[in-house]
RNA sequence: GGCGUGGUAGCCAAGUGGUUAGGCAGGGGUCUGCAAAACCUCGGACACCGGUUCGAAUCCGGUCCACGCCUCCA
C-alpha cells in the first residue's frame, strides 16, 4: 500500500514520496490573530490535523510548523481601534487559538513561529531578491516583487497572466507599483501603521503577508521541503506568490507537494456575518456543542469537497458518539472475562485495518475509513452479543482501535464518567426498590437520576450509569 | 471573460464501468417490571437529455442548477 495525495500542483493524485526517507516537513497556513477563529478556519486545521495524523500512522517522522500572523492591516487596524499596542492585542487571540485546538483535539504541531519575531529573515529574502532583479523599489518606497521576471509564476494556481483581467477591486491607491499584478515584499510605513514599524534598509516598514511563510518555512524546514497546506482560497494568490519569491530567492525547488482543503459552508450557503450563520468555536460551545462533536462533524468529509455545516448534522454526531462509548464499555467490561475468540478477532482486526489503511492512504478518505470502523463495531457487537468476545480479544479489539485512533482523535477509547457519590447511592436505592418489586419508587429514583444528568442502562449482568451529553 | 469544483435517498456523505459504502433520522424486532440505552434488521439513490457499451450513478457530448478563485478571506 501506499501513501497518496492530490497535487494541486500537478493537478493529479501522486504517490507520496518524501525528500528524507522516514522524515516530512509540512508548512500548514495557520491563523492571522486578530479576531477568535470561525468553524472554517478550524476546517483548515482539522484537515491539517488529520494529514499530520496520517503522516504518522503511515510511519513517518513530522516536523510540522504552523505561522501565527501577527502583523498585517487587520492586525494594525483593529488594534489601533481598541487603543491596544500590536503584541497585547495579538497575544489574546494566540492565547484563544491554543485553547480552541485543544478543545478540537488537534495535535500540537512542532513549532508555531510568529511573522513579527522573523522580520530579519525576511529583510534578507527582501534584499537577495533586489539583488537579483526580481523586485524592485516602488514610487510609494515599498518594495514590490516583479512577476514578469519569474517565467513560472502562476505553475500552482494555472493562471495564465496575460489573460487576466484587472477586476474592480484592484484598487487606485496601489500605484507604487509597476505592474498590478505585482506584489509587497515590504509595506513602507503610513500614519496609520502608528507605531508599527522595523527599521529595514528601504526605511521604516513592515513585511508584506506572503514573505513571511516563506521566511518561517525556510528557516525551519529548509529552502526545500515536503509539503505546504492551506485552505483553497490561499492558493492564489498567496501560495503562488510564495514559490514566486521562494524559488527566485534560493534558486531552488520550493515544495514537492501542494494539499488545499475546501470551503465549509453553513446551511448550503457561504458564511458570512452578513447572512447571520458566521460562528466561532465558542459560539458554539456556548450553544452546548461539544469540542469533540464538532470535530467529528468537520472531519466526516473529504477535504477536497464543499462541507455543508449544519446544525441537524451537529446534533446528528451527538447519537453516533454515544453509541461509541457505549461500545467501549461494553468492550472493557469483557476485560474482566476468560479469554474467547481470538482468532476470529484476529481476522476481524487485519480485515479492518487494511480497508482502514487503503481508505487513509487514498488522499485520506475519512469517509470510508469511518466506514470500515462502523463496519467493525456491527461485527464485534454480534460477537459480543453471542457472548464470543472476552479476555486477551477484548484487549485486542481496544488495542486496534486505540491504534486507529491515533487518526481519527475522537473514539475516546479511555473515557470514563466519574460518577458523583450522591448519584451513586441513588442507583443502589433504586437496585433495592426494584428488588422489592417497588416499582413506582424505582421508576421515581431513575427520573430524578436523569434529571442530574446521569442514565441508568439495567443489563443482564448489572447497572450502568452514564453521563447524558 | 479566464481558471476550477460539485449535483448520490428526509438530511449528511463515500464510491466512479458489473459485486450491500457508511452515518443521522424513520419502520420492524430482541432485551426489559415498564422504559431508556444498546444490539439486530428493513426500506429508500445516483440533476436532466442524448451517445458509447453485453452492461453507465460511473465514460463521452449537451442542458440546467449550485458554488469557489481571478490581489492579502481557511
Amino acid at each position: 500500500m501506499s501513501l497518496k495525495f492530490y497535487n494541486t500542483l500537478t493537478r493529479t493524485l501522486e504517490e507520496f514520496k518524501s525528500i528524507e526517507p522516514g522524515k516530512v516537513g509540512l508548512y500548514t497556513c495557520g491563523p492571522t490573530v486578530y479576531n477568535y477563529a470561525h468553524i472554517g478556519n478550524f476546517r483548515a486545521y482539522i484537515f491539517e490535523d488529520i494529514l499530520r495524523r496520517t503522516l504518522k500512522y503511515c510511519g513517518y517522522q513530522v516536523t510540522q510548523v504552523m505561522n501565527l500572523t501577527d502583523v498585517d492591516d487587520k492586525t494594525i487596524r483593529d488594534s489601533r481601534e481598541r487603543g491596544m499596542d500590536l503584541d497585547s492585542f495579538t497575544s489574546e487571540y494566540k492565547k484563544a487559538f491554543f485553547n480552541d485546538i485543544e478543545t478540537l483535539g488537534i495535535e500540537k504541531a512542532e513549532h508555531y513561529p510568529e511573522a513579527t519575531k522573523h522580520i530579519g529573515g525576511m529583510i534578507k529574502i527582501i534584499e537577495s531578491l533586489i539583488d537579483k532583479g526580481f523586485a524592485y523599489i516602488g514610487d510609494d518606497s515599498s518594495v514590490y516583487f516583479s512577476i514578469e521576471k519569474f517565467p513560472n509564476y502562476g505553475c500552482l494556481a494555472h493562471i495564465d497572466m496575460e489573460g487576466q483581467r484587472p477586476g474592480a477591486r484592484v484598487s487606485a491607491d496601489e500605484y507604487g507599483k509597476e505592474s498590478v499584478a505585482d506584489f509587497a515584499l515590504w509595506k513602507h510605513w503610513v500614519e496609520d501603521d502608528g507605531d508599527v514599524f522595523w527599521e529595514s534598509p528601504w526605511g521604516r516598514g513592515r513585511p508584506g503577508w506572503h514573505i513571511e511563510c516563506s521566511a518561517m518555512s525556510m528557516t525551519l524546514l529548509g529552502n526545500h521541503f515536503d509539503i505546504h497546506t492551506g485552505g483553497i482560497d490561499n492558493m492564489f494568490p498567496h501560495h503562488e506568490d510564495e514559490i514566486a519569491q521562494s524559488e527566485a530567492s534560493t534558486g531552488e525547488k520550493f515544495v514537492n507537494y501542494w494539499l488545499h482543503c475546501s470551503h465549509l459552508i453553513v446551511n448550503g450557503e457561504k458564511m458570512s456575518k452578513s447572512l447571520g450563520n458566521f460562528h466561532t468555536l465558542r459560539d458554539l460551545i456556548d450553544k452546548g456543542y461539544s469540542g469533540r462533536e464538532i470535530r467529528w462533524l468537520i472531519m466526516s468529509a473529504h477535504y477536497r469537497q464543499h462541507l455543508n455545516f449544519t446544525f441537524d448534522g451537529l446534533s446528528g454526531t451527538r447519537s453516533v458518539l454515544q453509541r461509541i462509548d457505549e461500545f467501549f464499555i461494553r468492550l472493557k467490561e469483557l476485560l474482566k472475562e476468560s479469554d474467547q475468540g481470538d482468532d476470529k478477532v484476529k481476522e476481524l482486526i487485519a480485515d479492518t485495518e487494511f480497508r482502514f489503511r487503503s481508505s487513509i492512504e487514498d488522499d485520506l478518505n475519512i469517509s470510508a475509513a469511518l466506514a470500515s470502523f462502523f463496519d467493525f463495531m456491527k461485527e464485534v457487537n454480534k460477537l459480543m452479543d453471542a457472548k464470543k468476545i472476552g479476555g486477551a480479544a477484548a484487549e485486542d479489539l481496544l488495542n486496534f482501535c486505540r491504534n486507529i485512533d491515533t487518526v481519527f482523535g475522537a473514539l475516546q477509547v479511555e473515557k470514563e464518567d466519574e460518577v458523583p457519590a450522591d448519584i451513586l447511592q441513588m442507583v443502589e436505592d433504586r437496585i433495592q426498590a426494584r428488588t422489592d418489586r417497588d416499582f413506582a419508587t424505582a421508576d421515581r429514583l431513575r427520573d430524578e437520576i436523569t434529571a442530574k444528568g446521569w442514565k441508568i442502562e439495567d443489563t443482564a449482568k448489572g447497572h450502568r450509569v452514564v453521563r447524558i451529553n
